[in-house]
DNA sequence: CGGGGCTCCTGTGCGC
DNA sequence: TGCGCACAGGAGCCCC
């Protein structure tokens, strides 16, 4: 569910309000999505632990916690239906933190793939070790991208899912990055002219800066850190919009399987 | 390396 | 109203 702008808006919510406030109490209602530690061991490791930092890297979300002296990192992966919603207790949610100040973080996730974990060294994570670039980074160059995608004999739509070789884009921002660009989805990378290319590259930014700016997307499960849904729906040229005329032409937007993800287009735009 | 299929889950919406 | 199927902001795995 949640991409790049949706996860980055989480956590900027999430700043405000968990800065230096202590878990003081923790119900687990569904441990299925606790994979590391134990159970026991990420109840102790968490519990009196303090939150002294909160960033994300791609689709991640990582609190940095304090606990005598030791500092670990929480690391929250949402996937397709998790939330994390700060405020009253939600007696539904998988697992629940009581903090310090009597306020509730409540981790929902409807369909249970989603990902907690509590570690040492995030960057020793093999999702992290593996990820490509932050595309709102320094390190996401034109010039470096071009050459990455040139050498590519994959779909270009695929390529942009692929966490390992751009960060944080999901199926929503792939199908508006490539409207953007006036590219189809189904081209191999290594057809992309320059141009192309370069635009794919501007457009990829732009999107995403537009839907954290926006709060992100909220087809059905997205929520922010307080609950609320994005402004960015509205927005959308072509992601869920099949059959609905494409706003730049009026031609009906195209629904097609891409490595079993729907994949919105307009032919008429995006060549 | 690429692609397809399947899997982990729960829930909703649609056609018949 | 009921049933079965398709589909859902993700991603890892196996196999060809």
């Amino acid at each position: 569910m949640p991409e790049l702008p949706e996860v980055e808006t989480i956590r900027k919510d999430l700043k405000k309000v968990l800065l230096n406030e202590k878990i003081n109490e923790i119900v687990v209602n569904n441990p299925k999505v606790i994979k590391e530690p134990s159970l026991k061991k990420f109840n102790q490791l968490l519990i009196k632990s303090r939150v002294i930092d909160i960033f994300r890297r791609g689709k991640l979300l990582v609190l940095g916690i304090e606990k005598s002296g030791e500092k670990y990192f929480f690391a929250i992966h949402l996937r397709m239906s998790g939330q994390i919603i700060y405020g009253q207790k939600n007696i539904k949610s998988r697992v629940s933190f009581k903090l310090s100040n009597n306020k509730w973080l409540n981790y929902n996730d409807q369909r249970l793939l989603g990902v907690l974990r509590v570690v040492r060294d995030w960057q020793n994570l093999s999702v992290i070790k593996k990820m490509g670039p932050e595309p709102l980074g320094k390190e996401f160059t034109q010039s470096e991208f071009k050459q990455r995608v040139s050498k590519r004999k994959g779909k270009i739509k695929s390529l942009l899912l692929d966490q390992t070789f751009v960060a944080g884009i999901g199926n929503i921002y792939a199908a508006e990055s490539l409207f953007l660009s006036g590219i189809n989805p189904q081209r191999r990378a290594d057809t992309l002219r320059d141009n192309e290319i370069k635009k794919l590259f501007d457009s990829i930014r732009k999107v995403l800066a537009e839907a954290i700016k926006y709060r992100g997307t909220s087809f059905s499960m997205y929520r922010d850190g307080h609950g609320e849904g994005g402004k960015f729906l509205n927005r959308l040229f072509v992601y869920g919009r099949k059959g609905k005329s494409c706003l730049k032409c009026k031609t009906p937007v195209r629904r097609i399987v891409l490595a079993g993800r729907g994949t919105y287009f307009c032919e008429k735009c995006q060549s």
